[in-house]
DNA sequence: TACTAAACCGAAAGGCTTTCGTTTTAGCCT
DNA sequence: AGGCTAAAACGAAAGCCTTTCGGTTTAGTA
C-alpha cells in the first residue's frame, strides 16, 4: 500500500491503543499496537520516534486527563493534599502503567508544572531552600510508591504461613485489595502532612 | 562439550554475574550472563528456571546481605528508623536493581521477616488493627519510592527552562545527586516518623 | 553392569525493536 | 502545468532477546 490520502493512524491512536494494551495485559509491544490499529509495525515509526516516545506520551496522557485543580484559596496543607491526590489519581486510573513509567526518566514538561505547584505550596507553608527540594523528593517517593502499590497484585499481602504472627494479625484487618490501597494512601498522606507540620514547628 | 566432572557454574555465580551486569548497565540478559561466566545460554537453564528466578534471587541477595539488625533495646521510633534504613540500604548498594524488582511480584519469604519486624514495632508504638497495615503500606511506598529515586538519573532534577521559578530556586540549593537522594531520604524518614507520632496523639 | 539424572553444547523457534528500500500520494514552487 | 520534496504506507530483514529441544558425556545408584 502506498501513502493514503488521509493518514490511517495518528499519534493519539497509537497512544490510545498502547494504553489499552497496558490496562489489559500490563504491557504493550509495537506488533500488538500495530495489529490493534490496523497497520504494520513499521508504519508506527512515521508517527513516533520509537517505543520510548509511546511511553512518554502515555505519561503525559494520564497527567493531561487529570483535571488541573485550582489551589489558590486553600490552606497549604489542603493544597498539598489536593496536588498529591491529583498526581496519584492519574496513576490510579491506569495502575499497570506505573511500572513502565518508573523504568524511564521523565522527559515531559507537564510533570514539571505539577512539581512547580508543589514547590510553591511548600514555600507558602514556610519551607526554604534545600528543604523544599527534600520535601518534594519525599512526596514524590511516596506518590510513586503508592502508585506501584496499586499495580502490585496482593501477593505480598496474602496471609503468609506461620512465623509472622504480628503481620498476620495486621492482615486479618485488611479490607478488599483496591480499598486497602486507597485507605493506605489516605493514611500515608495524613502522616506525611502531619510530619511536615511538625517539621515546620521544629525549625522555628 | 559433555557433562563436566564438576559443574562449571552455580546458581550463585549466575546471580553474581547478573547483579554485576545490572550495576554496570542497568539491565541484564541471559546471553550476557552466559558470556560472563563462560557457558552458553542454554546451560543456565540447568541451574535456574528462567529469567524471573534470577531476578528473585537478586532480590533475596540484597536482603540477605543486609545485616539483620537487633532492634530490641531501642525506642519504637529509633527501631523503625533502623528497619527502614536497612530496607533502603539494600537497594542503595544496587540502585539500578530497583526498577527490575518493582516489575515483578515478591515471591521471597525473607522480605516477610522484615515486614514482621516492622509490624511488631508499630504495635509497640501503639498502633492497632487496620492502622498497622496502613502504616506498613506507607512505609513500604516511601522506601520503594526512595530506592527508585536513587536509580533515577538526575534529569527530573536538572534545572528546567523558564516558567518554573519556585522549582528552579529549590533546585539551586541541590547538592550532588547521590547526596541529594541521601538527604532527601533522611528528611522523608523524619517526616514520616513525626507524622506517625502525631497520628498516635490524635487517636488518644 | 546397566540405568537414570545432571550438565554441557549447538541449533532453532518465536518473540521483540528498529532500520531500510520501495511505492504512491499531497502540497508547494516556479 | 510540471516537477520536487516530504509524508505515509508496506514488506523484508537485521539483531536483539527468552526459552526449548536433541545430542553427548559423565556421575551416581541399584
Amino acid at each position: 500500500m502506498a501513502r493514503p490520502s488521509e493518514p490511517l493512524i495518528t499519534v493519539e491512536a497509537v497512544t490510545d491503543a498502547a494504553l489499552e494494551l497496558v490496562d489489559e495485559s500490563g504491557d504493550f509491544s509495537l506488533p500488538r499496537v500495530a495489529k490493534r490499529i490496523g497497520v504494520t509495525q513499521s508504519s508506527i515509526y512515521h508517527h513516533v520516534k520509537g517505543r520510548d516516545e509511546i511511553v512518554e506520551r502515555m505519561r503525559r496522557r494520564i497527567i493531561e486527563t487529570t483535571p488541573r485543580t485550582a489551589v489558590d484559596g486553600l490552606s497549604w496543607d489542603d493544597a498539598l493534599r489536593t496536588l498529591v491526590r491529583a498526581y496519584r489519581d492519574g496513576f490510579a486510573r491506569h495502575p499497570r502503567l506505573a511500572p513502565l513509567l518508573v523504568q524511564q526518566t521523565v522527559q515531559d514538561d507537564l510533570v514539571l508544572g505539577l512539581y512547580e505547584d508543589i514547590a510553591l505550596t511548600l514555600e507558602r507553608a514556610g519551607f526554604r531552600g534545600a528543604e523544599v527540594l527534600a520535601a518534594i523528593s519525599t512526596i514524590d517517593s511516596f506518590a510513586i510508591g503508592a502508585a506501584l502499590d496499586l499495580a502490585a497484585p496482593d501477593v505480598v499481602w496474602a496471609p503468609p504461613g506461620e512465623g509472622y504472627p504480628t503481620l498476620s494479625r495486621a492482615l486479618s484487618h485488611a479490607p478488599a485489595p483496591a480499598q486497602r490501597a486507597e485507605e493506605a494512601f489516605e493514611f500515608g498522606l495524613d502522616v506525611l502532612i502531619e510530619g511536615l507540620w511538625a517539621r515546620l514547628g521544629a525549625s522555628r
